[in-house]
DNA sequence: GACAATTATATAAAGAGTTATATATTGACA
DNA sequence: TGTCAATATATAACTCTTTATATAATTGTC
């Protein structure tokens, strides 16, 4: 289970599972996403399988926070994870499942409304990581050639994030244009459409 | 529910439950999977609810086959679903953590095999898509700017694929590149690693 | 002093997907 | 004759994820 490993690869300071909750936003958010009610029942199981040890801690507010750390035994399933392959898993796509049955709708229009939803969508997402991709380069000139082995692990991450947004970007833009060139072709010239004869019958 | 719509999309021509499985597997592989032990509760679940029906109908083997059809409601609510905004989820990729991670086993020779891997899974998917793709153009001499609506909007759906393994495999050499240069220039001049010391003590 | 926001944990219930298993028929091949 | 592969449906058990709800303390604000 990745939720399991996800969390002891997090674990390499202490934390708790709202301090868990947030790394997960604050770092992985285009990796992975996980909500508290999974984490904290993830934590105890990790725990009974002694991966991790939690000590109680004084919270900063509201009730008592648990504090979680990696056993031995934890950081040791962690590398057998990293040392494995790949863990690949078939992505569902249901926005191009979507665009894949909308010729259904013959309404190319609709089509062209959809495409551009999408394109916004992906250029918000690469904005966001472009911001943290601009950060990190004003705050480390080692950024990337010289980061520290841990850190350019996680520009890699970074990376594959926005080559993938700019991909999809693209794409957008090469599906959009072949729309439109089709959109031209029909609205000049040999039009064999049912809307056309209207104008002037 | 993403399943019930796509199934809604694949029911333009009558089909069983086992051939839907097929068209998941022949045309649908790169967007979506779906498993007989679920399609057959969904189908029952649509037609209770009257989006589809179903007719008896003699097996080629095995025992009888049911052939379900979509209804009146059925195709509207599909055209209700293919109208509305693009439904994104956010996806989970676990390969991606573990090279988010993998830092810690401070071993870039492992990263590099993991990369390898990597690229290896993508440029095997990227080869489907493309003999797909191959495939098309030797057949129809319209594709893809005078293809039928419908096969447009598939074409837009492969490209995505393609488009999208294309920029994983970019990535996959680009990050190949740094570890390359950071290798090399850890085995030439400037070297604080531990192990290269006992070359020449 | 009331109220909202934040910090913090916990659990129940429902939904989505996978794995395993059971059944039955037919055709091909050895 | 036996058995393997393909066609066809069905269900149980399990895992993973989401949504909703409950509790409780503290800080800041109006």
């Amino acid at each position: 289970m990745s939720l399991e490993h996800i969390l002891l690869g997090l674990l390499r300071e202490p934390a708790s599972g709202y301090d868990l909750k947030k790394l997960f936003e604050e770092r992985l958010s285009h990796i992975w996403r996980a909500e508290l009610s999974q984490i904290y029942p993830t934590l105890k199981r990790l725990e009974r399988r002694g991966l991790v040890d939690s000590r109680e801690a004084a919270a900063r507010r509201g009730s008592g926070r648990r504090l979680y750390a990696l056993t031995k035994a934890g950081r040791q399933e962690l590398h057998v994870w990293l040392s494995g392959p790949p863990q690949f898993a078939d992505e569902r796509m249901a926005w191009v499942a979507q665009l894949y049955f909308m010729g259904e709708l013959e309404d190319l229009d609709q089509t062209m409304r959809f495409l551009g939803s999408v394109r916004a969508h992906f250029a918000a997402k690469l904005a966001a990581l472009s911001a943290i991709q601009r950060m990190w380069t004003a705050a480390d000139p080692r950024y990337p050639r010289d980061l520290p082995v841990e850190d350019l692990h996680v520009h890699f991450a970074l990376r594959k994030g926005m080559c993938s947004l700019a991909a999809h970007i693209e794409w957008c833009d090469e599906s959009v244009a072949e729309l439109t060139a089709r959109l031209e072709a029909r609205s000049s010239g040999t039009s064999r459409e049912p809307g056309a004869a209207e104008e002037a019958p």
